[in-house]
RNA sequence: GGGGACGUAGCUCAAUUGGUUAGAGCACCGGCCUGUCACGCCGGAGGUUGCCGGUUCGAGCCCGGUCGUCCUCGCCA
């Protein structure tokens, strides 16, 4: 061993460690000089310890003069009780310091672009200047604690499926382009040129084929590229851990994946997850969130009051039902009060940015309602009213009519900019409300190909009774897929997976693919399917947003180590960055 | 591709209605300091107000364009 490595971490030296001598490795975090003393607080993964350089030494105290912020320093001394009432019990470390012998400068470091200690009062810097030097970015602990809470969920999923009996297996991540689904990234073959791999956008089909394989419960902690524009919860190159089972129905795999979310919950934080999770059907959460994936650590439910609001004198409401449309509202509970006209007005134009044309509004008094409607309303009506929305003096009623599918945009989404503005949650608190959603369509009308599309994709199983108006009905048929639901974001999704090579043909059918088209592109899972293939289903996590959850984060970037910015630019390496015109010739480009 | 927000010192921000030499905190440099811990005190340096053009006696501020970043709609089986 070298004499200048560590002895120690910065963050493990205690009482008990007075006395004995110690090597420090680290980044000077902070820096105090006093003239004749100079304190530095040195700083690794594992903590901070402050080193203390006194005077007895003028040689080594003059050395010490030299160092600023992120030097990196080897610190040789001996562990020592701090002096009475100079503890710092902000410090795990606090009950000590090291007292320098010796110090050797291992690396020094200019003036960064931006500061990597952390201030309560202090705004980090720009997150494109963050992004540059993500290396520097990476050393704020709070990036590395969520680095280190994102390697604890890895190791809790692997533990507990290794105890499930799953078997982790790596699928290929050149692979074959299925033009169903998201865009993919394609790479060009050298020894073939003209042809293309695609990266995965999951490893869907190479896990069914796993199944038909034998491999009965199945797991990977895989990364998925889709080719399509970003969100804050959106990347282009993300991780899901997928997972399949054979010879099982939709509660086996919600009974392993509840069983999962448990452990990790309890065991990255501490937190309690109540079993069963609750299960909601996607007709339901549509009509009382307006989302099917809602957010339900606050309530703001939506009411249907269609049949009311055809009692009403209110041509808006009458017009929109006589179209077929649906009237539904939501009451804000006490907030009667807390929106001015301006305040509504700006709330109307939340939902017109979801298709609506406006929002009706009242205001729920004692006797009477005030609201620019309330004319419209009969007596009885406004007694029904109150009732049906569980009325009491001081609530506020919004109301969307439209078409179902608008109103239950602009309604889903006005839920959650209410929610946000009124505070009905503490993003930072320890509450995780986890809920199943289930009961999907199979198939949405994309209206801009003329076809349908698959929900979910095409290898999901429709409900066993639906399986006779595939062809007659494809919009009434519900697929045996699922979601799991926290906190209003998505963070995993799954099926029951057709099994039977003849359903499989029938949904290619139904999805517009003519069986030569679908035996082309899927002859190998067709015939994977006719070869012995077992019943099985599966689900993918997303870990990414796990992680999210997990750190109390709305930003996917904080989350990974070196993430992409909104325009799928690497702003560290200048990824994606043109090529030698020789690498394109060999590529036959 | 559409909508919105933002861009001022190395960093975070300020700059009244368009009006003097664009300020502050942190960081940086020099000096002082024997118990600091976001040390303190004194002094100093640091600016193409993203870029281009326009309006004006005068533009950080108004207008047009452009570049960049974030949020969002479309998209994401």
């Amino acid at each position: 061993m070298a004499d200048w490595q560590r002895t120690h971490t910065c963050g493990e030296l205690r009482d008990s460690n007075v006395e004995q001598p110690a090597v420090l490795n680290g980044w000077v975090n902070t820096y105090r000089n006093q003239g004749s003393l100079v304190f530095i607080d040195l700083r690794d993964r594992y903590g901070v310890t402050q080193v203390v350089f006194e005077p007895d030494n003028k040689e080594l105290l003059e050395a010490a003069q030299e160092l600023r912020s992120e030097f990196v320093v080897s610190v040789t001394g001996i562990v020592a009780k701090r002096l009475p009432g100079k503890e710092n019990k902000d410090l795990a470390t606090g009950a000590i310091e090291v007292k320098a012998r010796s110090l050797s400068i291992l690396n020094r470091c200019p003036t960064l672009p931006f500061e990597i200690t952390e201030f309560s009062d202090q705004e980090l810097a720009n997150e494109d200047l963050r992004l540059q030097y993500r290396f520097l970015d990476l050393r704020r602990s709070s990036l590395q604690k969520v680095l280190l809470l994102r390697h604890r969920l890895c190791q809790v999923i692997r533990a507990y499926l290794d105890q499930h009996g799953f078997l982790e297996v790596e699928t290929p991540l050149l692979g074959r382009s299925t033009p169903e689904g998201a865009r993919d990234y394609l790479v060009p073959s050298r020894v073939h040129p003209g042809n293309w791999y695609a990266l995965p956008q999951s490893p869907q089909l190479y896990k069914q084929l796993l199944m038909v394989a034998g491999f009965d419960k199945y797991f990977q902690i895989a990364r998925c590229l889709r080719d399509e524009d970003l969100r804050a919860d959106r990347q282009p190159e993300f991780t899901q851990l997928d997972l399949e089972m054979s010879f099982v129905e939709m509660d086996d795999v919600f009974h392993v994946i509840e069983g999962l979310a448990a452990a990790v919950f309890e065991q990255c934080l501490g937190v309690k997850i109540p079993l069963p999770l609750p299960r909601l059907k996607y007709v339901d959460a549509m009509l009382r969130f307006g989302n099917d994936k809602p957010d339900l650590r606050y309530g703001l439910e939506i009411v249907d009051v269609s049949e009311l609001a055809g009692q009403t004198e209110f041509q808006v409401f009458r017009s929109i039902l006589e179209a077929g449309g649906k009237v539904r509202g939501i009451n804000v509970s006490g907030a009667a009060d807390k929106f001015s006209r301006k305040g509504l007005d700006e709330l109307g134009e939340v939902v017109k940015r979801y298709g609506a044309k406006g929002l009706a509004w009242i205001r729920v008094e004692a006797e009477r309602f005030t609201s620019p409607i309330e004319k419209f309303l009969p007596g009885p009506v406004q007694q029904e009213m109150r009732r049906a929305l569980n009325g009491k003096p001081g609530d506020l009623f919004v109301f969307v009519a439209d078409q179902e599918e608008i109103v239950c945009q602009a309604l889903g989404n006005l839920r959650i900019h209410l929610a946000s503005q009124l505070k009905l949650y503490d993003p930072m608190a320890l509450d995780y409300q986890i809920a199943w959603v289930f009961d999907f369509p199979s198939f949405i009308w994309n209206e801009e190909e003329k076809r349908w599309a698959a929900n979910h994709h095409p290898f999901t199983a429709p409900m066993d009774e639906d399986l006779a108006k595939l062809e007659s009905a494809p919009a009434s048929v519900r697929a045996k897929a699922y979601d799991l639901v926290i906190n209003g974001y998505e963070c995993g999704g799954g099926s029951i997976r057709i099994h039977n090579p003849e359903v499989q043909s029938r949904i290619f059918a139904v999805l517009g693919m003519t069986p030569e088209q679908a035996r082309q592109r899927f002859g190998f899972l067709l015939d994977a399917l006719r070869m012995g293939a077992p019943p099985h289903g599966g689900i993918a996590l997303g870990i990414d947003r796990w992680a999210m959850m997990l750190a109390q984060t709305a930003n996917i970037r904080d989350v990974i180590a070196f993430p992409k910015n909104q325009r799928a630019r690497d702003l560290m390496t200048g990824a994606p960055a043109p090529v030698e015109k020789k690498q394109l010739k060999e590529l036959g480009l």
